[in-house]
DNA sequence: ATCCCATGAGACGTCCGTGTCGCACCTGCG
DNA sequence: CGCAGGTGCGACACGGACGTCTCATGGGAT
């Protein structure tokens, strides 16, 4: 069943993120199967590093459908966000670290859709008064994603506690680092 | 001279913080200098990085003395780090990219060294009530690093004008995206 | 002009990861 | 009980990158 392919490639996530350059070998032990059930199931390192990467994007886009991030007040929009996708912050920390998948134009494709609806929430807050305008709407839409992996790889080192994740990345993002009652 | 060694590093500096995986060959040609005497200059491959990581620390470290961050107000310290360090946010994608360099005990100890610096900034300025309590000062430290890669990141691949890194990073952290005026 | 020496070019062996295959096992089913 | 399908295990060949070596070249110093 599908099940299979599936979990194999959420065990690879986990490894894939904090290694990108993990064996075949280290793979199949994480997902708990062995190199050639691995191979049997994908046809090679790069379909499989690829698939991966496709149910990442899958999985980060069903995060912004769940906020409905095109809907409502924006900065209501940004926390629903956040909740919804930090537990996807695995994810993104792979794709970052995998940067040079993104020559693959249909995975490129993928990641600049979810970017420019990052990016889009972000630019209607800016017109709706919300967020400030000094910084450009593509910039802030990449560094709340920098921000969300870099919360995937402290979760992952044990430095930051998952359930802490969500207002780490929301009230800095949000609000900066500066007390605003002062 | 030492510089040849140092202007070697420097390319590779660039080459591995897009591409982790580069090959010897790559980094030798991105530094203009034939693979043979890039193995002249370095005993491997393991060395060469753990000199690149080794050089970025420095520099690193450097820009943290230069902005004097121990001293004076810790908001301004942090806007003087910003200045100094942006410049090093080619260095900061390197290590943030090349994360198994952290196996080695030497590297780990001198990047350890950096992180509690800028944690023991952003610990002062909470206790002088300046910045926001409820984020812990080990996060704000790691966002700001990753912000900093993430500045790093955006100016290589074009997508930030290089004089834009310093505000876009010191805006975003210490503001946030809301308005602060409404 | 001569020598020295660093460099570039190329060839070579080695290692590691990949991808494939054959075989044994085990589990479920008829 | 026998069988079929899926899985693990080990072996193998292949390829690419690494590391080393030799040799020719060219620029600089004497």
């Amino acid at each position: 069943m599908a099940t299979d392919r599936d979990s194999v490639l959420l065990a690879a996530v986990g490894v894939l993120s904090r290694q990108p350059t993990a064996a075949m070998d280290e793979i199949a032990r994480a997902a708990g199967i062995s190199r050639a059930t691995l191979h049997r199931l994908f046809p090679g390192r790069d379909a499989l590093v690829r698939e991966v990467a496709g149910l990442a994007m899958r999985r980060m886009a069903a995060a912004l459908d769940a906020a409905a991030i095109e809907d409502g007040d924006p900065v209501e929009a940004v926390r629903r966000l956040a909740d919804a996708i930090v537990p996807r912050a695995t994810e993104a920390a792979f794709l970052t670290g995998e940067s040079r998948l993104f020559d693959d134009s249909e995975l490129w494709a993928a990641w600049e859709q979810i970017d420019a609806r990052v990016a889009a929430l972000f630019l209607r807050g800016q017109q709706s008064g919300a967020f400030r305008v000094e910084l450009p709407a593509a910039w802030l839409s990449e560094a709340f994603l920098d921000l969300l992996a870099g919360v995937g790889w402290a979760v992952q080192e044990g430095r930051l506690a998952p359930r802490a994740g969500t207002s780490a990345l929301t009230e800095l993002f949000l609000g900066g680092a500066l007390r605003r009652d002062q």
